[in-house]
DNA sequence: GTGAAAGCGCTAACAA
DNA sequence: TTGTTAGCGCTTTCAC
């Protein structure tokens, strides 16, 4: 491998100025510049990263902490890292995955330096990780929103507006008894942050708009799906609104309850709190709040690096939901969309 | 942060034995070690990676190019990902994901000593990024099998001998006209290895086992699965057995067949090529040759491992196909696997 | 607009 | 069993 020194020496310059050729941080002159270049090409240098970073204190590579775990959806998680990924790109970084059973390493990635920020998936509550990254140098961003952020900055769908504006548009349509279909078991008990913001937003307006809201935890297989609406339908008979979050078990509750006779968008009216294109590819168009999954990755990273640049404090970025109708729901007269 | 120094001052020995008692790479008396332990406990001392990378020319990280690409099955990509993620802890490494739309990468982390070693994922006969890493310095193991592996490593289900398996499934079962319900048109026309390869297998068998075998490429969605059901059954109107090597599309396929009335395991035997769990959370339990993703991902990193520390030669590890009853096939009289 | 040179924090000869 | 020290390849002051 070809070193600075030797492009420097080619290009008959001193190493000095073929890095500032490279980084741009002082003025070069044309001829000089084009003569490193032809000298870079010719011997198809490549700055050595580890050099580099023990020189200049920067790696140019992210962590992503993203989470290999059960009762999330794989898809949805996928989006997440493809939004962070193609955008730290831009950046010109690159990124280190960490899963989530793998707690040392962020001590590892952080202490050895190994990464100039972090960006976070899949927050608890409660969350063990949070106190550890907050303590380290580089600037980390969560996807999610713990109790206490420490000082981290955030970013997530607003789930508890998304609460909200589900339960507003299914008591607009006229719907009194309606219910939600949440996440896993094992998501609850893991105080995800976002299964329990979806729901504290569901009950306040539930009170607001003077509704009744079940709820039913429900395992993402076929049998999970059909227990949890059978469980419903037996707990709330009078159910006629339905509010799904849970991108597994979609469509094996649209299969329970057409099993059961059920007729989604005429006898029953279903929300779906997921990504539009799993929102598309149900067997029916779903009404749906969107998950921009990956838009949420993207602004990840756009906040992780405005904190690596400049002084930008730390902040929390709540997306505003948007529901989209579409087949699964009826629209009723004082439908707040109108 | 502190440094190597500072833990030998604190310690009362020199730089190097401090860096010896961390490497392992000579001998230290216990209580040297102790006291060079306790000081690194005391600082939080973490070795800076930039710098072991520089002076050891090793990052102790692996590049992992994974596809985020139309038409192959989320989930699966992330069993290999998560065997490869995992396995790669096992040696101390961690991995850096690079993503297919970004064949720059391998420039970058290859000549930039990035990383020490590679896995490729998603290969197709005639992949351009064969050419590129086989010209690295860096060892790389490839997921799939290209036409012309250059001298690189590969692992994959022998999908050749899973379509051999399949077809002497069926035709022992009596099944005369059979069928393939593959994978998207996107796959195919990226001439995708493991695509090709298990239907050269299928043809092969059916002209020993002297059955028919109609081809339909199949999109992942409901409405690609149900015209690919609709056409073959008006193709080949006899078909009694489907072989499915498409994760997206089997529920779909599933859904089509109870649609039109066709009952499973009993009008019609299917044999689905995927991961085990996906056989199993279908509306019946699949009989299906497994598709060991995070076992393949596993043995990647062991290969690439294994070329790293010791001369081993590279080689291609092509996994026996395994073939498990379930209630979705009916077992014929001279069925191979009794 | 360009060059010289002092580190960055480690590893691994070489020496004792 | 331990210490000394010369780099690894870059960035960035300082000097011109």
């Amino acid at each position: 491998m070809a070193t600075i020194d030797d492009v420097a020496k080619a290009a008959g310059v001193s190493t000095s100025t073929v890095s500032y050729v490279l980084s741009g941080k002082r003025p070069i002159s044309a001829p000089t510049r084009a003569r490193v270049e032809r000298a870079i090409d010719k011997l198809g240098y490549r700055p050595h990263a580890g050099a580099r970073a023990l020189a200049s204190s920067r790696t140019n590579v992210i962590a992503l902490m993203a989470p290999l775990r059960v009762g999330v959806s794989v898809p949805v998680i996928m989006q997440f890292v493809a939004g962070v990924v193609t955008r730290a790109r831009d950046f010109d970084h690159d990124v280190l995955l960490l899963t989530q059973d793998d707690v040392s390493g962020l001590d590892r990635v952080t202490g050895g330096s190994m990464v100039d920020a972090l960006v976070m998936m899949d927050i608890e509550a409660d969350d063990p990780r949070v106190p550890l990254v907050a303590a380290a140098k580089q600037p980390t961003v969560l996807i999610g929103l713990p109790q206490d952020p420490e000082g981290l900055s955030c970013v997530d769908l607003d789930f508890e507006a998304a609460g909200r504006l589900a339960v507003r548009h299914l008591a607009g349509a006229g719907h009194t008894d309606v219910a939600l279909i949440g996440s896993p078991p094992e998501v609850l008990q893991r105080h995800t942050s976002y299964a329990e913001r979806l729901m504290r937003g569901l009950r306040s307006q539930a009170k607001l708009s003077g509704v009744t809201v079940e709820v039913e935890a429900c395992d993402s297989s076929p049998s999970g799906a059909a227990s949890a609406v059978d469980t419903l339908l037996a707990t709330a008979p009078d159910t006629t609104g339905i509010i799904v979050h849970n991108e597994g078990a979609l469509p094996h509750v649209l299969s329970r309850l057409a099993e059961r006779g059920i007729v989604v968008g005429t006898d029953m009216s279903v929300v779906a709190v997921c990504p539009t294109d799993v929102a598309l590819s149900q067997r029916i168009p779903m009404t749906s709040i969107d998950l921009p999954a990956e838009g949420i990755g993207k602004v990840a990273v756009d906040m992780v690096m405005a904190r690596l640049e400049g002084e930008h404090p730390s902040e929390t970025r709540l997306l505003a939901p948007v529901l989209t109708e579409r087949a699964s729901s009826v629209s009723g007269p004082s439908d707040p969309l109108d």
